[in-house]
RNA sequence: GGAGAGAUGGCCGAGUGGUCGAAGGCGCUUGACUCGAAAUCAAGUGUACGUUUACGCGUACCCAGGGUUCGAAUCCCUGUCUCUCCGCCA
């Protein structure tokens, strides 16, 4: 969410920056909206002064064992227009709060403008795409083929975009997730939780999933409830229950930064993308992944974003899979973020990059809806900035571990630094 | 799933219809005392919004949402969470 006061003190330079990501502003409505709500709020608090004066007067009175009719006379006056005026005053400040809602953070100085993912522009690159003296595979046909990737039953089980993975697959992926908690924990700071999977609408607004991206969420209720119970969600990404953990709060300066990773699932229901990666393993609406999350002072949250994108990319670098850091344009960026580098490792079936993380830096953006703050060096509660990023996406860098790591037999060799985790085995090839 | 008890400021805790944003204590900040520290004494110490050049003033908030009332932390209803006992369960 967007500080209101910039709207009220500068509303065409906000109008400026949402331009970027080609999103226009409608700042008559907001005019009025607020021209609206500043009279009601006047009215209405003007009244409530007057009522409280009275109801403090007659207590007085009556506890002295006199007569207040006069005041009660006074009060009965007006009652039924402040009633009214306090119905008129939520509503309007509910329809203020809505407007809000709707708009995307602005989108910092270094952001490149553009107009679509072909303006993002590449930071840097690392790795060199390893040449095949034989036909290049993908991702699907070697895993089907080890038996080991099986669409049709998850199909069975589920419906599309859903994955089944066996043997040494199945394990891969698991040794994947563990290696990058091990890594994050033990050489990047971050503390690992675990969290629900399922969350309620306010965790939603606060990492900004809800109200304006439902359709991108699978929502459950409860069984065995009578009539409507509260509609919770899958959560699409660990950065909604990391991040929310300090929502409502008003930290310690001392307790920033606050590091957190988790290894969880996500859900995403992708309305609007059918079409898009059909084949393969790369667009699911279950997927596994290792998130990062920095809670941070705001002066830092830049220093942060540089340090939480190379802990992705040190994932990469160690399992030896080349890569490149793309910093997204203002129409590509994510709603909350403010500043976002993708990372896209080289999946030589396709022949390109492809997104595996994404690492924003949403600044307040978040902790406004949130209202998580911490006392600065006034000791006054200010917002604090948030960060996440994948670290990494663990279906897409299984895709990428199967397509770069591929043998001419079919088999998959196994990245050095993951053979600990799988018993030392080096290679995944078809069961006896 | 059954029975009961709770939820008040950073923490503990008082408050069952009126001058209560909330006693008291602890903690914290500042000042006094001290060479310094401790102890002691004094003052201050929530958040959001509105309004104001400013000092300030006003409104809301005592788990959440409704209701009763001139007036609700206090009464009523619903929900959430916590604790105790029983049952069930991975």
């Amino acid at each position: 969410m967007l500080d209101i006061n910039l709207l009220r003190n500068d509303i065409a330079a906000v109008a400026a920056g949402l331009a970027k990501r080609g999103v226009v502003l409608d700042t008559e409505r907001f005019d009025a909206l607020e021209r609206e709500r500043k009279d009601i709020q006047t009215r209405t608090q003007d009244l409530q002064a007057r009522r409280n004066a009275l109801s403090k007067e007659i207590g007085a009175i009556k506890g002295k064992g006199g007569d207040a009719a006069a005041q009660l006379f006074e009060v009965a006056g007006f009652g039924d227009e402040l009633k009214r005026l306090e119905t008129e005053l939520e509503r309007v400040q509910a329809g203020v709060r809505d407007f809000l809602l709707d708009l995307p953070n602005l989108t910092h100085a270094s952001t490149p403008e553009g107009g679509g993912a072909d303006d993002n522009v590449e930071v840097r690159r690392w790795g060199t795409p390893r040449t095949f003296d034989f036909p290049v595979r993908d991702h699907t046909d070697l895993g089907e083929a080890l038996g080991l990737l099986d669409f049709a039953t998850a199909a069975r089980l589920s419906g599309s975009r859903f994955s089944f993975l066996r043997g040494g697959l199945a394990r891969l992926h698991r040794a994947l997730a563990q290696f990058m908690l091990d890594t994050h924990t033990t050489e990047h700071g971050y503390t690992e939780c675990y969290t629900p999977y399922i969350v309620n609408a306010e965790t939603l607004v606060g990492t900004t999933q809800l109200p304006k991206f439902e359709t991108e969420m699978f929502s459950v209720k409860k069984g065995g409830v009578e009539g409507e119970g509260e509609t919770l969600y899958l959560i699409s990404t660990s950065e909604i229950t990391l991040t929310n953990t300090v929502r409502g709060e008003i930290l310690a300066a001392e307790a920033l930064p606050i590091r957190l990773t988790a290894h969880t699932p996500c859900f995403r229901s992708e309305a609007g993308s059918y079409g898009k990666d059909t084949r393969g393993m790369i667009r699911q609406h279950q997927f596994d992944k290792v998130e990062l999350v920095q809670i941070v002072h705001p002066d830092r949250s830049y220093a942060a974003l540089e340090e939480l994108t190379g802990h992705a990319e040190t994932i990469l670098q160690r399992l030896e899979i080349p890569y490149r850091v793309m910093a997204l344009c203002t129409r590509d960026i994510g709603f909350a973020s403010a500043k976002t580098y993708d990372l896209e490792a080289w999946l030589p079936a396709q022949n390109t990059y492809r997104e595996i993380s994404s690492c924003s830096n949403c600044e307040a953006f978040q902790a406004r809806r949130m209202q998580a703050r911490f006392r600065n060096a006034q000791g006054k509660p200010e917002l604090v900035h948030t960060l996440n990023g994948s670290a990494l996406a663990v279906g897409r860098t299984l895709v990428a571990v199967i397509e770069n790591y591929q043998r001419a037999d079919g088999s998959i060799e196994v990245p050095r630094v993951l053979r600990p985790y799988l018993g030392g085995v080096e290679s995944i090839g078809r069961p006896a």
